[in-house]
DNA sequence: CTGTTAGCGCCTTCAG
DNA sequence: CTGAAGGCGCTAACAG
């Protein structure tokens, strides 16, 4: 690998003046600056952005944890944290923490010892432990997705979208509405939406049924078995139930039109997160679109600044939704 | 930050002893290597990869060039990568090639300057400024998706399972078989797949008709359009379609329904890809199941293999397929 | 078993 | 305008 050392011997200057005429700082004449680059071209040589690093301490790079990888919400997110990244010179290196917290922890340390210059963190969980490692890191961290104390984030406004849906569905008349909602360790899904859900009920003075709220664990399969523990167990049958995703809700969809169910006549259904088989179901399905690329790009922009001000104060920013209601809710 | 230096002098050893604690390489007494794990406990020190990576010339990370993030199968192929890189102790940089054959030898400078230690890319052309990047690359390049020739490849069976798929719907006793497909300079997609298609009915002795071949651009309304000139411009109606990808297939099964037409007892259609949409909507769709995680795997294991061995010889990995035939086509 | 020495490829004072 | 010298944090001979 051909290294600044050889081009400067090559084009008979220092190491110093070649340098000079990669980064364009300083004063380098004409001709020698001409030299330089004849002789770059001709070598093909590419500088190290590895020893730049470690001279500058300075990686350009921008460590993303993501709970899974090959997830909609995930990949768009990715989708608009690369859209930043890209356009202000930083490269993404991706970490996969399989929805399990240690692995989260893991990768913030293997993060931290390739000396990314900051971490995006899209968080499944609150943990204390999780906490702990993110404060004993040195470097900066945002998450996306849960609102960590301590740190800056950008969250989805969970429990107004879970509120306002729920609401939507009451005013459709609707009055014994199911939930399907996930394990409380993920705050923003199990708790949040689920509050916004049981607070709606509330306000309009109705208590949910023992049975209508069941957990699922983000597959459709897992929908599916929610809605027929809802259906089996209840007394009175739910005349609409509203899934904290997207896929539970596509399960639901399913269980019901298998025992014949008809959707909406006789039960609405709701999800969360506008994934693309929600258009294409049928019913299609009424949902909740939190613009996750946008979120992404708010995220990477918020890291950005924290490592250009070297403030210390955390920010939160809030993200707005919108609700699609579709033929599944009429 | 905390550096080897400074373990060494609060450990009371040189830096020569700490490394050898942190790699498990060489003798170090057992009273040493304790005070040395004492003091990185207490300081919560971090080796640098970086810097260690300069040193061994070894990075450990991988380049994954992407045509673009947010896409199914870019993000199933990405965990499969994925699977096997973290199983073997490397890192993945994501680099985003947004379709562009100019990005994508951008992004391969890119990862060479990084000193990434191989690089797999989703190719999606075969354009020869490409080759000549990736000749000219000192990195080890392997693609998936594309039979680059020079370089080892993981590459789908695209002739035969368009060519299978069609037989399919032959013999199903349709005749008139529609087909939506893309830009030749995706030649896995543009052109091995119509290939397939094509043969496929010739060996029947049958000839698409005037209008029936159409093509798109890999999204859903690109389908729709590309169905509707197909409807209005053959002279006789196709009683089936064939796209070279779910999305295509179903814009045209939307178009189908919206100008009334029956699937599958009018018009039969299929596509390739195993999206998640395909199995949702209805008619659920017919589609051939490519198994993006184990190409992914795949290629990785390719990567990994051709860093270990030293060799240069090349190789080429033509995955299987699977026919899944759904309510689209009977 | 341990330390000394020498660099990996680059940038950055500091003198010319 | 240019070069010499030093060092980023780490590992790898090579002597002890």
């Amino acid at each position: 690998m051909v290294t600044i050392r050889d081009i400067a011997s090559l084009a008979g200057v220092s190491r110093t003046t070649v340098s000079r005429v990669l980064n364009g700082s300083g004063y380098v004449s004409e001709q020698a600056r001409k030299r330089v680059m004849e002789v770059i071209e001709e070598t093909g040589y590419v500088p190290s952005e590895q020893a730049k690093a470690l001279r500058t301490k300075k990686s350009n790079v921008i460590g993303v944890i993501l709970p899974k990888i090959s997830t909609e919400t995930a990949s768009r997110v990715a989708d608009g944290i690369d859209t930043v990244l890209n356009r202000e010179g930083y490269q993404m290196i991706l970490a996969n923490a399989k929805l399990k917290v240690e692995k989260e922890i893991e990768q913030l340390k293997l993060l931290e010892s390739r000396r990314v210059d900051g971490i995006i963190l899209l968080a499944t969980n609150k943990e204390d432990r999780l906490l702990k490692a993110i404060e004993s890191l040195s470097v900066p961290v945002v998450a996306l997705g849960q609102d960590l104390p301590s740190i800056s984030s950008v969250i989805y406004d969970d429990y107004h979208a879970a509120r306002e849906m729920t609401e939507a569905i009451l005013k459709k008349g609707r009055n014994r509405i199911g939930f399907i909602g996930v394990y409380e360790s993920d705050h923003a899904v199990g708790v949040l939406r689920k509050q916004g859900y049981l607070d709606a009920l509330e306000a309009e003075g109705k208590t949910p049924e023992e049975g209508w709220i069941q957990k699922g664990d983000f597959t459709a399969e897992s929908g599916y078995r929610a809605m027929k523990s809802i259906w089996e167990s209840a007394d009175r049958k739910p005349d609409a139930v509203f899934a904290v995703t997207d896929r539970l809700a596509v399960g639901a969809l399913e269980y019901l039109r298998a025992i014949g169910v008809k959707t909406p006549e006789e039960t609405a259904v709701a999800g969360i997160g506008n994934s693309e088989i929600s258009k294409y179901v049928t019913p299609s399905l009424s949902t909740v679109d939190y613009n996750n690329e946008e979120a992404g790009m708010r995220t990477a922009e918020l890291l950005l600044e924290r490592l250009n001000s070297s403030g210390e104060n955390r920010e939160k920013i809030v993200m707005g939704y919108r609700l699609l209601i579709r033929d599944s809710l009429r």
